[in-house]
DNA sequence: TTCTTGACTTAGACATTGTCCAATGTAGGA
DNA sequence: TCCTACATTGGACAATGTCTAAGTCAAGAA
């Protein structure tokens, strides 16, 4: 993680402690956190971080393609730092958890010319939902 | 969109002129339109249509599965009367145009066991995003 | 080190989308 | 025609996200 800090900050970043803690916060695997979630666990280190500024670093941090913005169900989106690897999502339908999973063809190739409809299509997500164990044996 | 109407009132649905102005709004191909537009497009055949009778009609129609809930991008849902057919969706990323699509390949299968994490998966969506003819010619 | 400045942060107002509730209206069966 | 359970309404409320003006500070310059 200290890696992408300095990364940002060979961009011009200028590092501030709001920003590195939301860059830690975000830090591990499998971590899908909404923005409110993020503010929360900020707050645990840096308790007069507001609002705006995780809005803002989220924001930042996506449009500099370190983080994903994960819309999974029409409700807060989340963040996903596992940027720099491609990889899909499931999703208990239930409980909600996510988990980064990988499938094995390209689904870009699944899609015919003549279903592209003059479109330069350039990306593509792929989201699992089924429920999860802990959900499935109550 | 009759037969939906009838296949509704078989299903003990009342049928009210709110909700038939609702399905016939909704009536098309590469439909997807968000709850207010679907409002605004009601209003103009039923004036008095209120936004909580537009939400729990199409709340209604998702849960009775003839119309599907899409979240595109963390702003509105959308809702897409085409639910009989499987399909996917093709994105502009410039002006947020939809079509529908369909591919060859089916993408359950692409998921392999040890990337199920013990989960029951039932359902996959794909979305497609690239530039459209229009938003590419300026 | 201290100074300077433009970028960053803050609090809160505001916008959008969606949900809920009590009061009123009505579709469809008796 | 009358009943009544179900549907609709308007408005309050909730969740999520955006914007702005004023204050603050990181980092390069001297």
């Amino acid at each position: 993680m200290s890696d992408l800090l300095e990364r940002l900050r060979g961009r011009g970043w200028r590092l501030t402690a709001q920003r590195r803690v939301v860059a830690e916060v975000l830090d591990g695997d499998h971590v899908h956190y909404t923005a409110d979630e993020v503010h929360a666990r900020a707050t645990d280190r840096l308790p007069e971080i507001s609002r705006a500024t995780v809005y803002n670093t989220l924001g930042e941090l996506v449009s500099l393609g370190e983080v994903l913005e994960v819309s999974t169900d029409g409700r807060a989106k989340r963040y996903d730092p596992n940027a720099h690897h491609d990889h899909q999502h499931l999703i208990c339908s239930r409980c909600g958890t996510i988990r980064d999973v990988h499938i094995q063809s390209d689904p870009l190739s699944a899609l015919p010319e003549p279903e592209r409809y003059g479109f330069q299509v350039s990306e593509v997500t792929v989201t699992y939902r089924g429920i999860c164990p802990s959900c499935a044996t109550p």
